[in-house]
DNA sequence: GTCTATACCTTGATAGAC
DNA sequence: GTCTATCAAGGTATAGAC
């Protein structure tokens, strides 16, 4: 389908701020860096945007969006909830330059807007809740009751969340690698 | 002691600044707030401080030594290596109002850093490696190996920065009860 | 040494031409 | 609809009075 230039530029600056955003982080992205990144001047911004909130509300529905996506991808590729759970555990590994660099993308995010009460933390969260619940269905599909899947839902993303952190603070990949490893053997044994 | 004004001065102003980059950020934390907190106007600051960095490093070497007092303070009460390690795993535990609100100390400063590639990002891990050898240290006292010694050490800081980065974002203070007392577990098995 | 006043820049946001 | 020019506010950093 053709896309109008009023959606084209709107998607473009989602784009920018999405990766900029993850990059430097939402209070240090200015619109300059934005505009220059997206191809399209910043005083346009407020055609499409009321605020820069709402830039940072369409980035995190295109996070989830994204994110849906890659878990229903998952779902129709692998049969086995184990299988699946893997590929989840794997992503960290997969994307391991950037969270080596970046950090976990929904973990810097929440971590920043958590700090000074911003209004759009609630929304971040929804990645997290995204994953957390897939998670969770998938160990009940192996025969967990609703308490224990919930349980291992939550120690999964633990691990991955404290492995991304230490990857980035340390710019050791290694953190990443190893974790992946032990919890893809953890999955296996539970 | 009699500290000069000069002294106390300069010690409001990393106290401020300590709290104020921890709960706000550091990006976001202005001359103004921290002079309005520290009751020190904030044309001085520049007496003390050639740059805001300089400020920044001051309160990195601030948490550094605090942490190295509470190290020092575990290992004169706690003879058993293990009580030491539990006690380590019970810190995110003890200030969890905090931690629940703003996440590790050591974990949001090193993900703002990271982001912007800010120079003083190689200063923020000291708290960590602070940290690690520590635990390392008393892993190697229970018998471990260097190598065994150094991997447990890196599974519990993993353990920790998960549990607070999920404590932040979803505001629950049960994310921390429930790992802390995990972790205390698999302390007592390993 | 301590503080006031301010310079200079960048920010998010607007106004209005076309 | 798209873009340029500009706004007011707030940021770090400086100059200079006392």
């Amino acid at each position: 389908m053709m896309a109008t230039k009023g959606e084209e530029n709107r998607a473009r600056i989602v784009d920018a701020a999405n990766e900029l955003f993850y990059k430097h982080g939402f209070a240090n992205t200015s619109f300059a860096e934005i505009a220059r990144h997206a191809g399209v001047p910043k005083g346009n911004f407020y055609f499409y945007f009321p605020s820069k909130n709402d830039i940072l509300a369409a980035v995190i529905e295109a996070r989830v969006d994204r994110l849906r996506n890659s878990l229903a991808q998952w779902e129709t590729a692998f049969d086995d909830p184990r299988d699946r759970l893997k590929r989840l555990a794997d992503m960290p590994k997969n994307e391991f330059p950037l969270i080596m660099e970046f950090g976990c993308p929904m973990g810097t995010l929440t971590a920043e807007l958590g700090k000074g009460h911003h209004e759009l933390c609630d929304d971040a969260q929804q990645m997290f809740t995204l994953l957390l619940n897939w998670a969770e269905d998938q160990f009940r599909l192996l025969g967990r009751d609703k308490k224990a899947a919930r349980t291992l839902a939550r120690q999964l993303m633990v691990r991955l969340q404290g492995a991304s952190v230490m990857a980035q603070a340390y710019q050791d990949r290694n953190w990443i690698l190893d974790e992946v490893e032990q919890t893809k053997e953890w999955l296996d044994a539970v």
